[in-house]
DNA sequence: GCCGGCGTTCACTATCGGTGAACAGCCTTT
DNA sequence: AAAGGCTGTTCACCGATAGTGAACGCCGGC
């Protein structure tokens, strides 16, 4: 069984993808141990899995299952969308001047995700990694984003996604939300302190399209130690504030 | 219909990447679109495509549908059997010092697939990409790899692709290509010459793991002028040839 | 030599993927 | 304005099929 209830059209699809997911956190899976995972039977998994195969989404090496190199073609794809190279460069230097992990989120339907992340040398933050959906409520660069969604879209998203509590310091009551969406958006600003992980703190600046919505948003993370202190963190708050406007101006040229 | 007559497990799989792929090439579809390339019906497409947004991976904008960056996720699992970092730094230092387009492919089960593509400044080759798969019999890296797989995975790899036409000078019959399979295995290089790209030659040496099995190949590729005269082609056979055995080092120890 | 794990195969059936027709909205055309 | 053509969307229907569970052959380790 999937996970969410959601009732989807193609059902089959969603085991297909759920089955995916799963040979893609374990870093590859045999069949049985997918059988286990999602709770189908064996058959099913194989029929799945065989099925995948031939189409070259998942590699077989020994009796283990890999994905295909073939998903780079549609990460291409995706990346596509941006001007890549321009929003690149701009959350490398951002990395590289600020010496923590930079990333830059989108907004895609009803949920944030990692377009871009640059690891700082030395803070091995967690990292998600690109391509993870992100927790909008609970993260810097989610609320940058969410402070600039119409109500419509907003409620999508939250009832979408829910309010799910990560540390005690996650933000879990709507109407709280609401107050620090609006001092986001007076400020321009996002900043996240340990409501995802503990430990952690992030400052987030929306980018945001020529019809104002939002396109997603930078962010730079580091821990608790790093990102405090007035000082440090005003100058942070420039550097990502103006990384983002670059950003912007890429996003709207294109 | 699918465009191969094969017969898979599941259908409706075969359908969803289907689209996916439809969506991936076009850059982006609309349903009826969508519904005219792959012969569905509009309603079926919608129900596709309708899943994929709701499971993230399909991302709708306006009435078109874009490919999610989730899929970033899954090129890089991907990636990660290798040791990409290694890889990918020396497939650029060749295609720097060479100054020619540069790929590392991988093969896959019964298919042969572009990895790492690092596109030389100046020339503009006819670029697949990263994630693209790559004709065996008809390229220099396919069948830098194509000869040294044993004769049950070749068999199985030509019977699955075949033997197609793409100009005048490939090689469509099976005892032809044996020959100069022979001829690649005796010097540990494989030449392309025209049998996929009019005006494009290209030079490749196969990566070889632990096992003797092939698991991939360094290819350069550059145009007719450019690729003959005996010195330089000598020479990048030892550049190629060099990188090769380079990589072949770092997915061995990895 | 046995047990417990694996992947694979097979018939069977309820489920569901796909169809085609009808609908509503939004353009451009007349 | 009205008509036509294009979207995306919905619905009831039916046959194909995704998933089950049991049986099989295989391999490695106690």
């Amino acid at each position: 069984m999937n996970a969410d209830g959601e009732q989807l059209g193609v059902k089959s699809t969603g085991t297909c993808f759920g089955l995916l997911e799963r040979v893609r956190v374990r870093g590859g899976a045999g069949i049985s141990e997918l059988a286990r995972d999602t709770g189908l039977s064996k058959s099913a998994v194989h029929k799945h899995v065989q099925t995948l195969s031939t189409l070259g989404f998942l590699v077989r090496e020994g009796d283990r299952y890999h994905l295909s190199f073939r998903f780079l073609a549609f990460a291409r794809q995706a990346r596509d969308r941006l001007p890549f190279a321009r929003v690149e460069s701009t959350v490398r230097d951002l990395a590289e001047t600020t010496d923590h992990t930079t990333d830059f989120l989108v907004r895609e339907n009803d949920a944030v995700v990692c377009a871009v992340q640059t690891p700082a040398g030395t803070g091995a933050g967690p990292e998600h990694g690109e391509g993870s959906v992100v927790p909008a409520h609970a993260t810097a660069g989610g609320k940058a984003v969410l402070a600039y969604l119409d109500e419509a879209e907003r409620d999508a998203l939250l009832e979408r996604r829910g309010l799910p509590r990560y540390t005690e310091k996650t933000i879990t009551d709507r109407a709280r939300l609401e107050e620090e969406l609006q001092s986001v958006r007076d400020r321009r600003v996002a900043f996240g302190r340990e409501e995802f992980t503990p430990g952690v703190h992030a400052v987030a600046s929306p980018v945001l399209g020529t019809d104002g919505r939002p396109v997603g948003s930078v962010s730079v993370v580091g821990d608790t130690r790093q990102m405090s202190g007035k000082r440090l963190e005003e100058d942070v708050v420039g550097l990502v504030t103006s990384a983002a406007k670059t950003i912007e101006r890429a996003v709207r040229t294109a």
